[in-house]
DNA sequence: TTCAATTGTGTTACAGTATAACATTACAAC
DNA sequence: GTTGTAATGTTATACTGTAACACAATTGAA
């Protein structure tokens, strides 16, 4: 974070619409969403930008209770299967998001380098354009990652101008 | 790797090629393709696949001298800053291509989780796409990561019929 | 020539990320 | 109750990547 902490964002009305997609899925699937599940599930909801894994180890952890990185992990897994949370790969970082995922819709996460926020969209044409691309390749595509590196709006209106009133 | 070990690659003009191109693009930036260096691309010029970092490690160490990972990782991050290697970050791995990048090329990754193979591809009209997105974002783009999962050609004909001659 | 300044490497140690292996619990089905 | 499955606990370890500082090589002045 190279200037201030703007950016601030949306922890609000969050955490229903991430718990109520999440037990759709379990119901969908006929897994459960456990107390560990939810409890990770919980800290996305607050967390304004994407989570480390070992951030969410220590949120859980109390002198009483040590949750294990490898407990944390298979949540994550397990959240990431039914389309909550997602990786970000190039960040070694989680996020959960709610998008009722149309079956192909093609997430596109935009990251900013500066204030660590992400910002996601769909590209209507991506998931087809990725398709034929694979298809011409022989290639039969099961999964993908696609973030952007750069700065958002906020970090460059606050680089263009520095200090609010000159 | 589920099966047998099809999907052979291209190891054979690659060497040359790639040397070319960071030769050139040294010169073009003043910095200069040390011994190190080379010696890395020189084992990607080799290699079919997708190299983990400590893979060179080890390929560059015998046992009079030891290679530091972090001397790799330093080469690593030189050769993809001149746009020759490129990280897969879904896979903590590496790969070198020589594509003559006309500036805002949007490489697309494609990766075969059987046999680990990488396909590259370039969507004409992503580049745009992606910028447009950006965009609407207010986010400015100033780079990116886009990979796909799935099976190759190869590895799907082979699971379709794993023996050759039924 | 000597003196920075820059670029690249060596060395050591360490931080951060993720998983293996096996034991245990919880619960439903038979 | 026993069996099977899903989920978690526990411990240890593997894998990935970087910090910090010393050293060497190059270049371009003073
Ligand atoms: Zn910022
Ligand atoms: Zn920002
Ligand atoms: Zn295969
Ligand atoms: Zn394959």
């Amino acid at each position: 974070m190279v200037h201030g902490d703007h950016g601030a964002a949306l922890p609000e009305a969050f955490p229903d619409k991430l718990s109520t997609s999440a037990l759709a899925q379990c119901a969908a699937t006929g897994r459960a969403l456990t107390t560990l599940r939810r409890e990770v599930l919980a800290i996305f909801a607050g967390a304004p930008r994407p989570l480390k894994a070992y951030e969410i180890v220590e949120r859980l952890s109390t002198p009483s209770r040590r949750v294990s990185p490898i407990s944390v992990y298979r949540s994550l897994d397990f959240l990431i299967e039914i389309g909550i949370v997602h990786r970000l790969a190039t960040q070694n970082a989680f996020v959960a998001r709610d998008r009722d995922r149309a079956q192909d819709e093609t997430l596109v996460f935009m990251i900013c380098q500066c204030c660590g926020d992400v910002d996601e969209a769909v590209l209507p044409g991506m998931t087809r354009s990725l398709a034929a691309t694979a298809d011409a390749h022989g290639f039969r595509s099961r999964g993908h990652s696609i973030e952007l590196q750069g700065e958002c709006e906020d970090c460059r209106s606050a680089l263009a101008n520095p200090n609010r009133r000159g």
